[in-house]
Parts: C-alpha cells; structure tokens; sequence
RNA sequence: CGCGGAGUGGAGCAGUUCGGUAGCUCGUCGGGCUCAUAACCCGAAGGUCGUAGGUUCAAAUCCUGCCUCCGCAA
C-alpha cells in the first residue's frame, strides 16, 4: 500500500496495477476488493487481477503497457521468466527483511519472534528463486522491545517505500550496483499459521513475550482456559518473577509464570469477546487465580 | 443463506436450565482510620436486563423478528 501510494506520488508514471482477485472475507463471505485496487482506481490506474500469471493474459497485458521496470511488493505470487524479463530496467522486489536472512512470506513476524533486534528493508531485481536475487540496497532499523509484527511492518512498508524510490532512480541512471546474496546466511521464513499463535507456558518468559508480538496483530496469541480459547494480544515481561508454568497468580493483575520469570497478560481476549485488560478478564472470574493456561483445549 | 459465541448500573461477570424483590468483584462519590497509601472500615448514587412484538396474574428468564459485537473458517 504505501509503495503504491508513494510511486503515485512520485515522479514515476504507474502504467498499471496487478493485484490479487477479491477474495471472499470476512463473516458471510462477502466479496473484498483488496485495498491496493481501490487506491489504484481512485487514481484512474488500471487494475489487472488475473487468477493466474502464466496463462499468457498476463504477459500479453504487460506487453501491451511496455513497462520500463516491474515493482513487486507483497504480491504473493511467483512470476514467470518471460515477465521477469519484459522490462528492460528488470523486476524490483521490496523485501521486509536484511536479505538473505529471512527469506519467504513473514520475514517481519519471524524476526520478531527470533528475538532480533535490528531488521530492514531489501530491494533487490528479482531471480528465479523465492528471494533470492541480486540486492540494490538495504535500509536497516531497530525493532523496539515492546513492538509488535503489525507495528513494524507499518513502519517497514514506509521506509520500503522510500526505499524503493530512491533505487529506482539509481537504476534510471544506470548506477545500481548489484550484489549477490550469501547463500550460506540465507534463512527461511514462510507465512506464519494459525497454530504458531499457540503458546506454550513451560517455555521462557522472553521468547513468548517474542511470540506475541510477532504474531500481533495476526494470528494473535492463544491459549486456552477451562477449553476455551483465550487470546493474548499483549503482555509484559517479569523477568525476576518466578511461578509455574501456565498457572495464573493470585493478586488483582493476570500474571501467568513461564519457565523463566513470568507475563503479566495486560490485554486479552476470551472465546466470543471483546478485548479487555488482564484484570478485568479476572475480575468477572472469582476462581481465576490457581487456573492454568494450556496449549490445548481438552487438558 | 458457511459454522458458532455474546449483549444485565461506568468495567468484568453471575442469575436464564426449572418464569416470582436486580446480585458479585471492581470503579465512582461521601465519610472514617492512618505519618501516609493504589491498603483497610462504613455509607451512597447509578440498571428501559441490546431492541420490537408475543405468551403469562407475573418475563433478565419462555417464543418470534430485528440491531450490534466477537470467534472459527476463508
């Protein structure tokens, strides 16, 4: 979105849009347009959403609008050869992440949950692999210890954004300079699941408190109580509190003892419910404290 | 018509099965105790029980429509 907006603002002519089909969402399968199309149009952009990229509409399309460069950003798809090499300027790729490392679709959400502490933008001139061409350049920024997938990716789409700007003029001039990656510091990061927002109690207190914020805003952090789902959208660390696994403290606050220290859950939300703060969570529930958190319904 | 949960003073909940005086933990306001306090004690205000109908002597509770919020799934 943003490197959408940021090009139409730009002094670069956009010729055309692909974006993914609308796609049935939300509750009643109501059909979405994806907000990228929307911006385009409401800038008189054409938009292309063809279901597939290689039954030739594409490329036939694409032929036709005769692009100087192609700017791929959270597309999700993988393009074929002939359209990697239609434009004569190349295929440019914004990568979340300080490529080769994370590599894949959540490069945000996984640096996050690793513990990292600094991450970045990558442009690069897309290859045949997943991630895996040249780079241009790299813009790097620190995560903050209390931020979360959503937070940063909003920040890394911006400074994506200007990123991108900035290398497509280099390669305007022709002054790009290309650098391979370090296949040996390469690493993977796929889409998160749902089941990696499944907290499991027995591990430190430090890498669920990563957990959590790298799976904010989505999948989001569960567990479960009495087998009802309960979702954590935010918490704090007590390193130096000790308690056992799983199990909620007594006092007013919704504390829960990890392996190594322990998480106050400041904001959560039960199965059916709206957010609300740990302690009001234990206020309605008398018999909260002594209750333990599992990672599945039925124990 | 994809499946399911939920609307009760300002917040979180109980009460609904089996109709019969609106309850709990907090918050707010007033007072007290204290060197002092987010601690403790006493007291008070505050609710068309989401909404519109229906059944009934009597509905938060049973029946029907509608609105709103949320989870799953995608």
């Amino acid at each position: 979105m943003p490197t959408l907006q940021a090009l139409l603002d730009s002094a670069h002519q956009v010729v055309g849009v692909f974006s993914q089909p609308d796609r049935p969402k939300g509750r009643g399968y109501k059909l979405v347009p994806p907000p990228v199309k929307e911006l385009a149009e409401s800038r008189g952009v054409p938009v292309y959403q063809p279901v597939k990229m290689r039954d030739g509409t594409a490329l036939e399309i694409l032929r036709q609008l005769q692009p100087d460069v192609i700017v791929v950003a959270a597309y999700g798809r993988i393009l074929p050869k002939e359209i990697l090499e239609l434009p004569k300027l190349g295929c440019v790729n914004v990568h979340a992440s300080l490529l080769p490392r994370y590599r894949g679709a959540g490069p945000v959400q996984w640096s996050i949950i690793r513990g990292e502490t600094v991450t970045g933008v990558t442009t690069m001139l897309m290859g045949e692999g997943l991630d895996t061409g040249d780079i241009l350049e790299q813009a790097q920024t620190a995560i903050g210890p209390e931020e979360t997938a959503g937070e940063l990716m909003d920040r890394l789409a911006q400074l994506g954004a200007e990123l991108l700007l900035h290398t497509l003029t280099l390669l305007e001039e022709g002054k790009a300079v290309r650098t391979v990656q370090d296949e040996r510091l390469a690493s993977y990061a796929p889409m998160l699941k749902k089941s990696d927002g499944a907290l499991d109690f027995s591990r430190p207190a430090k890498e669920l408190m990563d957990q959590i914020r790298g799976v904010s805003p989505w999948p989001s952090a569960y567990a479960y109580l009495d087998g009802k789902m309960v979702k954590i959208h935010k918490a704090v660390l007590l390193p130096d509190q000790a308690g056992e696994p799983g199990v909620i403290q007594a006092g007013k606050r919704l504390i829960v003892g990890c392996a190594a220290g322990s998480l106050e859950l400041l904001e959560v939300q039960p199965e059916g419910g709206k957010r609300m703060r740990g302690e009001d969570f234990l206020r309605g529930r008398k018999d909260g404290p002594g209750k333990k958190f599992t990672s599945c319904p039925s124990e």
